[in-house]
RNA sequence: GGCCCAUUCGUCUACCGGUUAGGACAUCAGGUUUUCAUCCUGGAAAUAGGAGUUCGAUUCUCCUAUGGGCUACCA
């Protein structure tokens, strides 16, 4: 049965980095038929961020990727949250201590920041609490054993810390890099519960692994240096290690290093699935808010590090749960790329019913509309657009008459004669009874032969007085959709302006 | 600095010893369109460098370079 968890630490909004990586724990999980927990690593109390938990719930849910267990969800493994299991933790760290597999310290962080210090100054800038470094500190294993006592009996502030074995090749199997050998001389003696009784991470995540019964961990690579100790507390514990598979990082589009929360709106383009505004009222813009689609979000998101081997690029989330394999994760870092994201974006616009675009575009306008209406334009536009907003701004003057008119279209195409040849058209269009596309356009065809003029020289004058733009959809379909009455009316009220400026 | 991971068109990627190195986005050209968008056709564009192994390396090994991550009583 395969269990897996995402566990971030609520320091904050989730970064599209996080949503990935909680996608293919979702992905993982469906496709094996098991479980996806979200669990809240919430043990540095100095870090935590109101709002931020909830945030997280939202995005996910918002994403389509929610999880079956967890806080607030449920699940036979609660709670969910480490803050809340704070009490369990400190059990195993002794169990740990008794083995011989960890030990106290009692050096303060100051007292060690200047032994890092005067290591720097000797030339050594990678100062380490190892097996070596141990024996002239003051910690469990160097004190006599009474003074230790008397320390912890006193109340004496102390962590425990991992004993790291001295030149042993700690060997794992990622399923995405495959085999990592690190030797333990470069491991340091890793702090697994802190002096204000709570585990780190390194201690927590796995107490937590084991109880929740985790069979797969999957995670960003930054956790692949830790990955080794991860290991060894396995071993230490007497445990059995779940498969780990470490997924590549998301890099920036543009320079070097890792996305973070602050290249997006510096770089135009959200790095969050959802809008955040922080408690000093700073807002860092989502993709939902923009007008992106979740599918749409997701699918780009899902083809950063994996590929399913195919040509096929479009994805329902049940079908990436289909076809997704940990196999075709990728290796490297994925720098990731705007105009991707929204040219998958205009694929779902497309791929949306009018009806669907209509209720959509109805619930962001404040003026209501007959949802009749609404369906049609959104046939009309849907082609040109990207987000729905573009349907309205790129096509209101479906809805309303211009109020103004493009400046350019006006310079290049209104002439002397215009307002003369304009309102002679219009004598023969009101004069069409069944006012659809078709019977528009063959009056205008026969009112160009007629004149003897091209259609370029004529229609963009049509279009400039019913739209006041100079680009847009068929002009037929436009002056059949707004009607005859609203026709004549534009064009008259154009007229008069146009005559004016000119 | 140390340790670990990575390296194919600008970007995301395919290839799991033998291919004219394929696709997508972006880009350029042509066609369609009153126009813009869409759509269609086509073009340009990559195996980081060097040694090996092999009949043959994008693919395997090593070195170098570059990029990234980690190096806290943060996750």
């Amino acid at each position: 049965m395969v269990r897996v968890r995402f566990a971030p630490s609520p320091t904050g909004p989730l970064h599209m980095g996080g949503v990935r990586t909680a996608l293919y724990n979702y992905l993982f999980a469906k496709k094996n038929k098991g479980t996806f927990i979200i669990r809240i690593e919430d043990t540095d109390q100095n870090r935590f961020v109101e709002g931020a938990q909830e945030y997280i719930m939202d995005a996910m849910k918002w994403c389509g990727i929610m999880p079956t267990e967890g806080p607030g969800i449920g699940g036979e493994y609660g709670p969910y949250i480490q803050s809340e299991r704070q009490h369990l933790y400190k059990p195993y760290a002794l169990r740990l201590i008794k083995d011989e597999k960890a030990y106290y310290a009692f050096d303060t962080p100051d007292e060690l920041e200047i032994v890092r210090e005067q290591a720097k100054t000797m030339g050594m800038p990678n100062w380490q609490y190892n097996g070596i470094t141990r024996t002239n500190l003051k910690n469990s294993l160097t004190l006599p054993h009474d003074e230790v006592e008397k320390r912890l009996a006193n109340g004496d502030a102390y962590v425990i810390r991992m004993k790291m074995p001295r030149n042993t090749d700690v060997r794992f199997e990622d399923k995405i890099r495959g085999w990592v050998t690190v030797n333990t001389n470069n491991l340091d003696d890793k702090v697994l519960f802190k002096s204000d009784g709570m585990p780190t991470y390194h201690l927590a995540n796995i107490v937590d692994d084991h109880l929740m019964k985790i069979t797969h961990v999957i995670r960003g690579e930054e956790w692949l240096p830790s990955a080794p100790l991860h290991v060894l507390l396995y071993q230490a514990f007497g445990w059995e290690a779940p498969e780990f598979a470490h997924l590549p990082l998301l890099l920036r589009p543009d320079g070097p290093g890792k996305l973070s929360k602050r290249d997006g709106d510096r770089l135009g383009f959200p790095v969050f699935p959802t809008n955040w505004i922080t408690a000093e009222g700073e807002l860092y813009s989502g993709y939902r808010e923009k007008g992106y689609f979740p599918e749409a979000f997701i699918n780009m998101l899902s083809l950063l590090g994996w590929n399913p081997g195919t040509p096929q690029e479009i994805f329902s989330l049940d079908d990436l749960v289909q076809e997704f394999s940990l196999e075709r994760v990728s290796k490297s870092g994925a720098k990731f790329d705007a105009e991707k994201t929204k040219w998958f974006q205009a694929q779902y616009l497309r791929s949306k019913s009018n009806e669907e675009l209509a209720e959509l575009l109805s619930q962001k306008l404040i003026k209501k509309y007959d949802k009749i209406i609404l369906i049609k334009v959104c046939e009309l536009m849907k082609e040109r657009a990207t987000f729905i907003d573009d349907i309205y701004t790129e096509g209101k003057y479906l809805l309303d008459k211009p109020e103004t008119y493009d400046e350019n279209t006006v310079a290049k195409k209104w002439k002397e004669d215009s307002a003369e040849l304009m309102n002679e058209w219009k004598t023969i269009l009101l004069a069409i009874n069944e006012f659809t596309a078709e019977n528009i356009e063959i009056k205008f065809k026969e009112f160009l032969t007629e004149k003897g003029l091209g259609i370029g020289a004529v229609l963009p004058l049509f279009r400039l007085l019913l739209t006041g733009q100079g680009i847009g959809p068929s002009m037929f379909e436009i002056a059949s959709f707004i009607g005859k009455e609203e026709s004549r009316n534009r064009i008259e009220e154009g007229i008069t302006k146009l005559q004016i400026k000119h």
